[in-house]
DNA sequence: ATACCGACCTGTCAGC
DNA sequence: TGCTGACAGGTCGGTA
């Protein structure tokens, strides 16, 4: 569900409500957990542990933790549908809440995923997974992870092993206002059309963050709000639909198995 | 090494 | 009303 934006975005929220805050207890459902880490290890780092920030790495939400001295890292995926939820004991539990956090602030953090598509894990190092911040990452080194890729562009921009926290959303946006089309051979392209993707990646991830991310069907933000970027979409979810430039129809098409969307008269 | 494709899950919505 | 199929913000492992 969640790509770079709305990840930022519940980062930050959660930054603000439980920085500082020590976590009490650890609940994990039973069942085939999405766990990443044994759950002994995820109960024994957690326990205990003050929790001295979050933040976002790809999409990941990042908690770093204090326990004793040590410098420990719970990592969270939230996949399609996971959320951290902070809330008051007595209020009802969602259905598919597979961990739940007991705060000395009395309040709980809570995971929630419908199709346990998240991941939880917790680490000892530094974690520093695959990939470039699309944000953070100087031209000349993003024009060098396309270099020579018979893959699709937009198959390139997904990969989380070159940019991490691109997902389909701001992969098909940012090349819409960059004029490439999706299915072109990331080897293939201009320096030109190279920098203006750059730009146009940058440009659309910023705008996002700073409209509180994209809300399609039932993301909400850590304090339940939701986002605003949906309504700045030009080609996503826009199947059919005139294009916001030059009125012709968005098209929708498979690559790698996810939709995509474009302009076939303002991208080439 | 690289690139597709199904599998993993549940929920929702359109169409019949 | 209810059934079926397509589709959904993501990633992984197997295969070609």
């Amino acid at each position: 569900m969640p790509e770079l934006p709305e990840v930022e975005t519940i980062a930050r929220g959660l930054a603000q409500r439980v920085r500082g805050d020590r976590i009490e207890s650890v609940w994990l459902g039973s069942k085939p957990e999405p766990l990443k880490s044994p759950a002994v290890e995820i109960q024994a780092t957690l326990e205990r542990a003050r929790i001295a920030g979050v933040r976002r790495v790809g999409k990941h939400i990042v908690f770093d933790l204090d326990s004793e001295g040590a410098r420990r890292q719970w990592i969270v995926h939230l996949g399609m549908t996971g959320r951290l939820l902070v809330a008051r004991p007595e209020s009802e539990l969602p259905k598919h809440t597979h961990a739940v956090l007991r705060l000395a602030s009395g309040r709980e953090l809570r995971f929630v995923d419908p199709r346990r598509f998240g991941r939880l894990s917790v680490v000892h190092d530094e974690f520093a997974p695959d990939g470039h911040e699309p944000m953070d990452i100087g031209f000349e080194l993003f024009a060098g992870l396309f270099r020579r890729r018979k893959t699709p562009v937009k198959s390139a921009l997904l990969n989380q092993k070159l940019l991490r926290g691109v997902g389909n959303i701001y992969a098909d946006e940012s090349l819409f206002r960059a004029g490439v089309r999706p299915r072109r051979h990331a080897g293939r392209l201009t320096r030109q059309e190279l920098r203006r993707l750059y730009k146009a990646l940058q440009r659309v991830l910023n705008q996002a963050i700073k409209a509180g991310g994209s809300s399609i069907s039932d993301y909400v933000d850590a304090g339940g709000e939701e986002g605003l970027f949906q309504f700045q979409h030009r080609v996503y979810g826009r199947e059919g639909e005139p294009c916001l430039v030059c009125k012709t129809a968005i098209k929708r098409v498979v690559i790698a198995g996810r939709s995509a969307h474009y302009c076939p008269n303002c991208q080439s």
